[in-house]
DNA sequence: AAAACATATCACCAAATGGTTATATGTCAA
DNA sequence: TTGACATATAACCATTTGGTGATATGTTTT
């Protein structure tokens, strides 16, 4: 159970990755290493403000680090924080692998008398 | 690599897990099995259309099916697309058993004389 | 020093997001 | 039927998001 502070960091982590921009920027990091800011941009058509937001994002994430050589700020990837979320889907990896294991666990934990009826109380 | 359709489905998949309150949903149903909505939303301090709307970003993605009972819309987990983020996660787990691995790529796949200068043409 | 380059940040905008209060729809209970 | 219940949808609002052009900052080249 992650602390709150991890939860928190943890919101922003899949904030980030929920943006198919900055997921092609970390394919990028993760193929060809440490690259200067621009290059990571060039996979998809925008501006170079909307490129240096998408890397603040992934810095604010965790998920970047950055070193500056010269006029160029090199980043590269910090996958560490991605390690909750793979933590997270892994609990649901066994319902790809049984689909039908979801019912039966249903059938186990809920009662019976509920089942077809309506929920003694909601409220 | 993924079909463009694909693509399009996948991408409604990492924004649906981006809220927490809906991953809350998602685990709620991975351990409790087939619920009723209501039932769905104890876990957050929200209006019953706020729900509703999760649900519905949700099915939209794939993440959940419907089957009616009487007045109730019992919901279940479909954790079927959850698998292509797995995937794309699992491109990573390389990097947090020794992180190292990013450096030593880049010495290998760039070019040495580019490496501490300016890249010869970014455009 | 001046010009070019690499990047971030500012100010601004449109669209998307998440929430709210009605309200509509369908089902069960009296 | 009439009323309560379960859920979705409509209409609306505030905030966030992602993008843009302008500009500031620091570095390298000339």
């Amino acid at each position: 159970m992650a602390t709150p502070s991890t939860e928190r960091k943890s919101r922003r982590v899949f904030r980030a990755i929920a943006d198919p921009a900055r997921r092609k920027i970390l394919d990028r990091l993760a193929t060809q290493g440490e690259s200067p800011a621009l290059e990571l941009g060039e996979g998809f058509r925008s501006s170079q403000p909307a490129l240096s937001k998408h890397l603040k994002v992934l810095r604010d994430a965790g998920l970047v680090r950055v070193r500056r050589e010269g006029r160029l700020h090199l980043y590269a990837l910090d996958a560490g924080p991605l390690r909750e979320v793979a933590e997270w889907i892994d609990l649901y990896q066994r319902f790809w692998s049984g689909r039908l294991d979801a019912l039966g666990q249903y059938l186990d934990s809920r009662n019976p008398d509920e089942k077809g009826k309506s929920p003694k109380e909601t409220r």
